[in-house]
DNA sequence: ATTATTTTGTGATATGCATCACATTGTATA
DNA sequence: TATACAATGTGATGCATATCACAAAATAAT
């Protein structure tokens, strides 16, 4: 588990805050001096895409946000915004480089999960483009269920708009193909509350069409 | 710049190999024990897509490979292949993760390269799912040019096939947007030979189509 | 040199999905 | 409670590009 931000090193140096759902937390084209740790709640990573913004990857506490855009520049290269209530802690960017100089623990924590998400990358990205838009609608709810919420039963945190950009598509295929889903007893949709009925059925969707 | 793996740390522990063209370096699905360090050379990274076989990126040395796939898996997750000759050092992943613990310097770089890599994916991602093929093939063109060879005229290292894998299109899309490309003066295409002739058209079309 | 095999070029057709257009519902605001 | 605005549902149309089907080169193998 990655360190909270409780961490001694850390108690007199973070910023802790609660958020509301809706807020920024990291904002594309601003200055980056802060890694952020999300302690509670639910966020997007988007970016700014040549015609519409990009919902890249969506990420629950406990997690570390926005080291690739703090290491890697001085502008943030993408926004990361709250999309439940939450708390977060601000932590000066040369702290957490301490930090990550003297704890090889916490270091060693850090890299393994920079590995694990160039991984996952790397197959979001052969998924993405090579399954057609019903695999990647199943996909993506099979993603909620399992990593994001734990549960079958679970409210989606975006509009359809959001959904479409988090799964590259447009927001009225999201619609129809909630519907069909739906029709087909897959799922059972009331507005944005899903229900995943037919789990089996969801992944032969995800894996075919 | 990345430390050559003749680090003292290394000199007694790593093994050296000259690779040709084609030759396989890390293989999807088999056991990792090993960080690879490309000396020189041009590399692909790719991995087996729910359909076809997608190529990730392309790497050229000065580089680590398969960091996230030795560190993040016990298995393989994606393959990298020489796509020219090429020398690599086979590192023992605890020979480097020792390396990365007791060399500050190092660690950082490594850091920074993985910050790199993900917000490189960011981006990547974006524009892939949203631009025309047109515009994604100047892109890589222009990566190829700028980041791999440092020069507008160069030899493709892939076939048509490999590069639409790349580009996330067709074998005959490649063909014919080649063919367009060199028809409307923007690059010459002479076999695998690519020439830059008007790279302010061809940066217009990565932006448009 | 000859044959086999891979790579590339190019038209015709099919199709998945974006886009457009508008109706409808839900939700915030005055 | 009325009104404005955002989110969603749904048909009709168009388009980019995959796919299919070959032919032609180019490379490799014998």
């Amino acid at each position: 588990m990655l360190s909270d931000c409780s961490l001694e090193q850390l108690s007199s140096n973070h910023l802790e805050l609660k958020l509301k759902k809706g807020d920024s937390i990291i904002k594309q084209g601003t200055y980056s001096t802060n890694v952020v740790f999300l302690r509670t709640g639910l966020a997007k990573i988007h970016l700014a895409g040549p015609y519409t913004e990009q919902i890249v990857k969506m990420v629950n506490a406990p997690s570390y946000l926005g080291l690739p855009t703090t290491f890697g520049s001085k502008i943030n290269q993408y926004s990361v915004t709250a999309v439940s209530d939450a708390e977060v802690c601000f932590i000066d960017l040369e702290v957490f480089q301490t930090i990550l100089d003297e704890n090889k623990e916490f270091n060693r924590e850090i890299i393994q999960e920079f590995c694990k998400n160039e991984l996952e990358s790397f197959h979001r990205c052969a998924n993405r483009t090579q399954k057609l838009i019903r695999g990647n609608m199943a996909d993506a709810i099979l993603d909620f269920a399992d990593k994001i919420f734990r549960s079958d039963s679970f409210t989606l945190p975006l509009s359809q708009t959001e959904f479409a950009n988090l799964v590259d598509t447009s927001r009225e295929s999201v619609s129809r193909v909630l519907a069909e889903f739906d029709k087909d007893g897959i799922i059972k949709v009331t507005g944005r509350q899903i229900e995943i009925l037919n789990k089996k059925s969801l992944k032969m969707v995800s894996q075919n069409g």
